[in-house]
DNA sequence: TAGATTGTTAATCGATTAACAATC
DNA sequence: TAGATTGTTAATCGATTAACAATC
């Protein structure tokens, strides 16, 4: 993967390729051409084109893209076809949630442990994992080398976490604290700030 | 509010301006420049300033901005100042989740309906509503006014519950379905793909 | 072959930023 | 007043798109 410089705006499309050509492949579509998923998608064909292109050249000319092949690649670009080990951090019901989620295991991001200071919540069974109390978080990290932490916690405690995180080797964290997180630059923090979504939706409603 | 032409990328920083803000207040500030708030907020201050622009001059030359004050008027760009009504459609854990999120009521979306299809969570009570099953929900909508409905039901049947939201004059729809929907263009769709965030992590971890 | 469609360049469009006159 | 900082213009930067030669 000689992915180097691509734009964040380049990343931010790929999962919805991957999605549309998902869907298209469970359909038994074995050929697009970028014009045909351009309407598709309602974006236009010389995007999807500059957009694959970053990464290779998937297509055939003349014939269009192999569904099925782009659907791997795609994948691949966006590191689905390896592994990842999560831990949950907060096991109120938003952490409840996503640790539910079977779409994520299937997908390679596996949850290895769930943690909370709430002493009502550790000991509780969610899926298949017991929720752990904090203060194993750290030497849990390290001993399975967990690659991912997913922040469900309030903001107060999410930056003090964080750096937590950050000294035990996390690789990333998936922050759903109202919180901008510090973190040096090769953490990776992959922000869901869900009531700032919800006041997006309220501007566009007013007009 | 004559925001007419304002481009998404801007909304899209509006919330973040807003959590600042009201962090700076929570402090006791009452006073800030773009400049200082650029560097709290890692940002250009050019752009703070063109941004807020749009909505109309909120500071003063040589003294910079009253931080309740662009606090409020962010608030109100926002749509924050009034009070919006939702259903949840889907009370899974994520639709359970996002109902006991005590924030929004706080931000003035006022949770009035939880429905599900599961004759199983019919019922159930989740904070101060009642799980209303879904033959329930066009009547719903329509006796009480309800504006916007957060989808958290499976992509199956989004697009099919999604028509029957626009039938009963839905204004937006807050979707968490891992599906585009197609509505009127008068109609809002905010999407939270989750999966596709977790995706885009992913491939910022490799490299 | 003729038709179709890619990969890629060049043109366009839009967003960001530096700079500064106006002014509190 | 002198210093500070806005609002806004003009310059820059980057992303999107139209167009088309190459070619399957």
């Amino acid at each position: 993967m000689d992915n180097i410089n691509i734009s964040q705006a380049v990343i931010q499309r790929l999962p919805r390729y991957y999605r549309y050509l998902g869907e298209l492949n469970d359909e038994g579509v074995s050929r697009i051409s970028s014009r045909e998923l351009s309407e598709l998608m309602h974006v236009t064909a010389s995007q999807i084109r500059a957009d694959l292109n970053h990464f290779g050249g998937f297509g055939q000319v003349g014939y269009g893209y192999n569904v099925r092949n782009l659907y791997d690649e795609i994948g691949k670009i966006l590191g689905l076809d390896e592994n990842h080990k999560l831990v949950v951090i907060g096991a109120g019901h938003l952490g409840q949630a996503l640790s539910n989620y079977v779409n994520f295991e299937r997908r390679g991001f596996h949850i290895m442990g769930i943690f909370d200071i709430d002493p009502d919540l550790v000991g509780k069974k969610i899926r298949d994992v017991y929720v752990s109390p904090m203060n194993e978080l750290e030497s849990f990290i390290r001993n399975n080398d967990v690659d991912i932490a997913v922040l469900t916690i309030p903001k107060t405690s999410a930056v003090e976490v964080a750096k937590t995180l950050v000294n035990c080797g996390i690789k990333a964290i998936w922050n759903f604290a109202h919180v901008d997180l510090p973190v040096p630059y090769d953490v990776i923090v992959e922000n869901v700030h869900l009531s700032e979504s919800l006041m997006r939706l309220s501007y566009n409603i007013k007009r």
